[in-house]
RNA sequence: GGCGGCGUAGCUCAGUUGGUCAGAGCACACGGUUCAUACCCGUGGCGUCAGUGGUUCGAAUCCACUCGCCGCCA
């Protein structure tokens, strides 16, 4: 650690080792990597901590189901999971395990003060026990005395357990919030805060269980073990030191407490700015700056679950896009603090236009610039004119819009503003035109012109760092940017890039993808993995009171109705359309298919993707019948085809004709023709 | 049921304290260009800014109510 700089502590929750993690945890978790990285390039003494919650019943019982070793089991998963961060480029600095002994020696003794202290006393637990769900319910939230997640009988607990005294600290709470207003990001969540658990009383908190054994256990009542929270939270104090023995430890808690932000996921705000403060005053502890809760990565067609097939592995990801176009699609198409939705398109999209159209074709058609006009290398320039001015001015503004949204933690802004950068680039090349002046002779004029494209080029590279660290890594690669020339402060004044930088040609930093083909990978990619059916965070499932929900949840179904091509049906009913003479008839053309392939089309839930066999040729066609039939029955099927309607694009993917179905009171059928009518065969 | 929030172009959304605020990206149409990954650049249409009433010289922007949606809690 370097003593000069000023500090930045920033935590992930730290996760539920129960199942492996999707790419709702990778969300958080890119995220505050970006942050840090950009922490790091603006001088900051930087530590990214992140990790595992590793207690409690869930994991127990996992672990005897596998037939393991708890420790067994845990290493296996966390192994998975550290390779998983290291895929994505995740730069932590430290990754701590609830079961370590520097975080369970000082649990321990942390809460033996709190009780010498009476901020912790014994009490009975009471409450409704649901056995299947592992869940406690109060009195009030049951459902016709029934458990109001299954349904099925719940069982009155009464357990003695020990209680953390939240109701003391209750004044000094609030006055906290209002001395520090940005303490909870978005502000949104501060009220809700105040006005359901704080306004009505803040009630005290159940801190050990009898009923499972997996856990650190009080000293003085070895029966008991520590519950979630006040294991769990710890977490961020006990990995830099607090409770150590070790001097050289302490003075590290010394240094990077309190933490600069806890990035947590929506649904663990409240034990971030309601009991995490308090346990922190109850210790005479200062409270972190910031705790941002940001929204849920959510699949379209509902949460993920096995059962759905929507389940995606971000190692397939990472494996088939690379880990910087994963991190740029989460970072940008997601505002953060709000909830967003993947889809395979919008992947595809943003991987295409973004990153292929955009980035990669400009370091690329700038490169081979670089070699058809001046020699390869990036060339000395003589005096900016105005389209350089406008262009240099625009990279100096855009690093300090950079600046304030990361400041704000606003990463799909900070994106948007690099990418007006970057478009402004290509523009700036299209005005210059420097095809034109190489034809021309202009060898001073083009020269300037190259230069400025190899500083644009640099800005952006430098830029991105934070959010893309292997892209901007390949630029500086590609265009021998030297490292002083790769920091944050060479952005202050545009100009001070060196020239005579040899500049290689390679292939496009990224591909560009064929859309058709990536959606059925994803389609395909979906339930794989060996991704997590559950939820995992910071909190553990079988708590009393609402069990958590996952981070990844359930998107609203929307009204999706397929555009342009209803299920083949007639007219709504018989005489609803005005007659027609034979010459309109006669504009349709209807042929004999058959259908040769069947699939779903991935994320809308009545399209099925057809390859119809028409005799002289095979035609894509998509229909909104997904409702009525499973695609593998289709297959072989003689349909009818309209075959010259214009075609369209359904959910992006290109409809080239429409097969007839009669459809009545819901059910639907196809209009067929014997087998023995040759495919092709026209129909009137 | 309580508290809070939201409803702006086909889609996703920006729009500080009311007066070039009717915008951006994607999609769509047309045109240009050729250095480049059929890429890039330009131009264009589209919106009764959910509805109704009110305050005001003037409201997407303030107030009231209605409808619809969402979040947290119960």
């Amino acid at each position: 650690m370097d003593l000069t700089r000023p500090t930045f502590y920033i935590t992930t929750p730290i996760y539920y080792p129960n199942d492996f993690l999707h790419i709702g945890h990778s969300y958080t978790t890119v995220a505050a990597d970006a942050l840090a990285r950009y922490k790091r390039m603006r001088g900051f003494d930087v530590m990214y901590l992140t990790g595992t919650d590793e207690h409690g019943l869930k994991i127990q019982q996992r672990a005897e189901q596998a037939g393991q070793d708890v420790h067994e089991f845990l290493d296996g998963i966390i192994a998975w999971i550290k390779d998983l961060w290291a895929k994505l480029d995740i730069s932590y600095d430290d990754f701590i395990r609830t079961t370590e002994e520097r975080h369970t020696r000082v649990v321990e003794a942390l809460f033996e003060r709190l009780i010498d202290q009476g901020d912790i006393y014994l009490s009975d637990y009471e409450g409704w026990y649901c056995t299947p769900c592992e869940s406690f319910w109060s009195e009030r939230e049951l459902v016709d005395g029934k458990c109001p997640d299954c349904g099925r009988e719940v069982q009155f607990v009464r357990e003695e357990s020990y209680f953390f005294r939240m109701s003391k600290y209750v004044d000094r709470l609030l006055a906290f919030y209002d001395a520090h207003p940005d303490f909870i990001q978005p502000e949104s969540r501060k009220n809700e805060m105040i006005n359901n658990f704080i306004k009505p009383g803040l009630k005290d908190l159940c801190v050990s269980r009898t009923s499972f054994d997996w856990g650190i256990h009080v000293r003085r009542d070895p029966k008991h073990v520590v519950y979630v929270w006040l294991d769990a939270l710890t977490n961020y104090i006990t990995a830099i030191g607090y409770g150590s023995d070790d001097p050289q430890m302490q003075a590290k808690f010394e240094r990077y407490w309190p933490a600069d932000v806890h990035f947590v996921g929506k649904e663990i705000v409240r034990f971030h700015v309601i009991y995490w403060p308090i346990i922190l005053m109850a210790l005479g502890l200062p409270l972190p700056k910031k705790v941002y809760g940001h929204g849920f990565l959510m699949m379209r067609d509902g949460k993920m679950s096995k059962s759905k097939g929507n389940v995606i592995d971000p190692k397939l990801l990472i494996a088939r896009y690379g880990s910087d176009a994963i991190r740029y699609f989460l970072l940008r198409e997601i505002p953060f603090g709000q909830d967003g939705v993947f889809t395979p398109e919008s992947l595809v999209q943003r991987l295409n236009y973004d990153l292929a159209n955009d980035l990669g074709n400009l370091v690329h058609r700038s490169a081979a610039m670089m070699h058809r006009f001046v020699g390869g290398a990036v060339p000395a320039s003589s005096a900016f004119g105005p389209l350089e001015r406008d262009l240099a001015a625009l990279c100096e503004q855009t690093v300090a819009e950079v600046e304030q949204h990361m400041d704000d933690m606003q990463f799909s802004l900070a994106l948007g503003s690099i990418w007006s950068l970057i478009g402004r680039a290509n523009k700036y090349i299209d005005e210059a035109a420097p095809w034109a002046l190489n034809k021309a002779g202009e060898r001073e004029r083009l020269q300037t012109v190259m230069y400025t494209i190899a500083e644009a080029i640099r800005y952006a590279s430098v830029l991105v760092a934070p959010f893309l660290p292997r892209t901007a890594e390949q630029i500086w690669a590609q265009y021998s940017v030297e490292p002083e020339q790769t920091t944050w402060e060479s952005l202050r004044r545009f100009g001070t890039g060196a020239a005579g930088r040899a500049v290689a040609q390679r292939d496009p930093l990224f591909p560009r993808l064929d859309v058709e083909a990536e959606l059925e990978a994803l389609g395909a990619l979906a339930n794989k993995g060996r991704a997590p059916s559950s939820g995992t965070t910071a909190a553990e499932p079988n708590q009393p009171g609402p069990s958590q929900s996952a981070p990844v949840a359930a998107a609203k179904p929307a009204a999706q109705n397929a555009t342009g091509l209803t299920p083949s049906g007639g007219p709504p009913e018989v005489g609803g359309k005005p007659r027609i003479g034979i010459d309109v008839f006669d504009q349709v053309e209807l042929r004999v298919g058959q259908v040769e392939l069947a699939e779903r089309v991935p994320g809308a839930d009545k399209l099925l993707r057809l390859m119809v066999n028409l005799g002289a040729e095979t035609r894509q066609i998509v229909s909104g019948i997904a409702q009525h039939f499973q695609p593998e029955a289709l297959v072989g099927q003689k349909v009818i085809v309209v075959t010259n309607l214009k075609p369209v694009k359904l959910r992006g993917v290109e409809s080239n004709g429409m097969i007839l179905a009669a459809s009545h009171e819901g059910t639907l059928k196809l209009a067929t023709v014997p087998p023995e009518m040759p495919n092709g065969a026209i129909v009137k």
